[in-house]
DNA sequence: CACAATTGCGCAATCG
DNA sequence: TCGATTGCGCAATTGT
C-alpha cells in the first residue's frame, strides 16, 4: 500500500530545503546508487540476451550430432541386416572389422 | 551531445506553465507512452528469461538423447568386433538379426 | 538506526 | 505531429 507522501524525509528537523546541504548530500548519493542498480539491471539483461543465443547455438550442435549418430546407428543396422540376410554371402566376421567400420563411417559422412 | 534544456516546448507560444493544459495534456500522454513502453521492455525482459529456461531444459533432453546413442552405437560396434575376433566361432550372419538388434536394444536400455 | 539497493513514477530530450 | 524510447532525478520502500 503506498501512502502519500509525507514531506518528511528527516524527522527531528523541522523543515527540508533543496539547499540542505545533508538533503543534497543524500540525494547525490541515492542517484548514484540509482545508476549503479539501473547499469547492473542493464548488465543482466544483456547477459541473458547472449545466453540465448549460446544456447541456440548449442542446441543446434546436438542437433546436428544427434542426426550424426542416428544415421551412423541406422547404417551399422543395415549393415547387420544385410549380413543376416545373406544366407550364403560374406559376413561381417570375415571382412576385417576395422576396415568395415571405417567404411561405415566415411560412408555416414558423405550421407 | 545533450543541449541545455532551453525552455521552449512551444514554439509560437511565449511561455509554458505547468497549468497550461496543452501542455498538462502532453504530459498526461507521455507518461501514459512511458508507462506502456516500459511494461512492454518488462515483458520481453521476463520472456527472455523464459527462454533461457526452456533452452537449457532442451539442452538436457537433447545431451541426453546422444548419450543414449553413444551407448548404443558402441554397442553395436561391439558386437561387430566380438564376431570378427571369433575366427571360427558364430556371427551376425547366423544368429537371427532381428532377435539379435531386439537383444542389443534391451541391453542398452539398462546401461 | 544508518545506508545502499530497488522500484514506481514523472520530466524532458530525442527517436522514428 | 505524435507515440515510443531513453537518461535522469525524486521519493518511497526494501534489504543489509
Amino acid at each position: 500500500m503506498k501512502m502519500p507522501p509525507r514531506k518528511v524525509l528527516m524527522p527531528g528537523k523541522k523543515e527540508i530545503t533543496k539547499e540542505d546541504p545533508v538533503y543534497k548530500e543524500k540525494r547525490n548519493k541515492n542517484n548514484d546508487a540509482v545508476k549503479k542498480s539501473r547499469q547492473k539491471t542493464k548488465v543482466k539483461s544483456e547477459e541473458t540476451m547472449r545466453k540465448v543465443a549460446i544456447l541456440k547455438q548449442e542446441n543446434e550442435v546436438l542437433e546436428e550430432r544427434i542426426q550424426l549418430l542416428s544415421k551412423e546407428l541406422t547404417f551399422l543396422k543395415d549393415i547387420f541386416l544385410t549380413h543376416a540376410n545373406r544366407a550364403h554371402g560374406l559376413d561381417a566376421a570375415h571382412l576385417g572389422l576395422g576396415h568395415l567400420l571405417k567404411e561405415v563411417d566415411e560412408a555416414v559422412m558423405e550421407m
